[in-house]
DNA sequence: CTAAACTGAGTACGCCGTACGGAGATCGGC
DNA sequence: GCCGATCTCCGTACGGCGTACTCAGTTTAG
């Protein structure tokens, strides 16, 4: 594994690069980059090989620039990090004329970031931005959750709740499934292969005389498949629990 | 932020190591360490000063040994990671002799789980082994959840997307959890600080005209405790789902 | 035209994971 | 009791990392 932090040092630096709050300036020569083309180099790095492959040399040499050249546009590589997370909350397309139930909009909300997810397996090994550190695209993913889920008569704290909850949800599944892709990708064998090379060994530390509940499930096959289907399955209980709660909610003080 | 990925190499040895397959050996000298002490050891390192600081050499020498004596009993970092996961996955105490509803029983996982990530903050960085490389602890915690789930009429493959849907949510809001206070540790401020800190940068970019919904919640004051209060909101909606289902579900057939 | 301001990058430092090989300890077999 | 096999421990070294420092070269304001 890896692990990646986000969102250190000078937090205001950070916000004014997210949002490119940047005059063009004068009197040196024209930059021949920019904060765009080099998040959108790192991009590419980490979908085409791995998270583990971002680094500032490599993506200079994308670039076809010196190392050192991109800290005239990025303070470090934190923050590059959180600049592409950014990016690519932004390319999930929330209509901004949407009009819908609140239900739908969750849908609709719960399964861009999931598209996203997938598009970019290496985005859930990063921590969030959240609150934290909010760009464009963090913004306009939340603006859109939270227009769903307004005028249901919830305070502003329950809207946070219950966005925060879809979140959550849509997040540690999607994490649960880049786990799965990348030891797919890193051992060069699919998820049916995998489990049927393994099932020997788990035989030998998992037996049924202890585990008789996890052997039944395992023994019956559902783990054979990559448990990426169940996402659907889980988001429409999600929204079921919510709607279970407004109207329990509605139905009281009205 | 780091990535951290888990599980390379080879998938045999890093089982045996987990459920610590190894005979004692003869012939060589007494073994001085032990895959526990190092586990051990990198477990306090990560708690008290962050993933980051988890090298093979800091660990190394706070058992006083030299860094390349790891190797002895490890194979390599990826597999120290793997070890420690599973390892405070099997702190959390779930009583072997529980008996209880379904409800009671995935809500005890739940809080079991969500107390690990909150003692073990680093844990949610890093990828789960998951049903890939599972050690004792990972499949404790599977037992444990799949025994809750029994004997309520579920197919094994909908108690799978069951415990997939709250492993699911209880991983993705600790994980924003955790992103939170790995904020507040590395800034040194806390939550309620820096947000009144970030408050003016945010208005230059937040505006009510762009984004009035987030901006309302966010005037509201919604954001200004940590979302950690919402969990048990965000399980109880979870589990309310769920019982739905099952209700709708079994008075059909039935 | 000059000087200020900026871009671009070479060099270097201190970390990291870990391959390699060797020194010393320990024990089975004789 | 001894020897060789086998094990533990670890010093050294290599390639890669993030990035501090410094300086050369370019562009424009005045």
């Amino acid at each position: 594994m890896a692990s990646a932090k986000t969102g250190r040092s000078d937090p205001a630096r950070t916000l004014a690069l997210l949002w490119r709050g940047k005059e063009p300036a004068a009197r040196g020569p024209k930059p021949g980059l920019g904060v765009d083309r080099i998040v959108a180099a790192a991009v590419e790095l980490a979908d085409e090989e791995g998270l583990a492959a971002v680094s500032m040399r490599k993506v200079a040499e994308r670039l076809g620039v010196g190392a050192m050249s991109l800290y005239t546009y990025v303070p470090g590589k934190d923050e590059l990090l959180n600049l592409m997370v950014d990016a690519v909350l932004a390319e999930a397309d929330r209509p901004a004329d949407f009009t819908g139930t609140w239900r739908e909009g969750l849908e609709l909300h719960a399964r861009a970031d999931r598209a996203v997810a997938l598009r970019h397996p290496w985005l859930v090994g990063l921590s969030t931005p959240g609150l934290m550190l909010m760009g464009p695209g963090e913004t306009a993913r939340a603006e859109f959750a939270m227009r769903a889920v307004s005028d249901i008569g919830l305070t502003p704290r329950e809207m946070a709740d219950v966005v925060n909850m879809v979140d959550g949800y849509v997040r540690g599944v999607a994490q649960i499934s880049a786990d799965i892709g990348a030891t797919n990708r890193e051992t060069d064998v699919g998820y049916e292969d995998w489990w049927a090379q393994a099932t020997p060994m788990l035989e030998r530390f998992i037996q049924q005389s202890r585990y008789p509940a996890l052997y039944g499930v395992w023994a019956a096959g559902a783990f054979e498949t990559p448990p990426e289907e169940g996402f659907e399955f889980g988001l429409q209980r999600v929204l079921d629990g919510i709607e279970a709660w407004i109207d329990g909610r509605t139905a009281v003080p009205g």
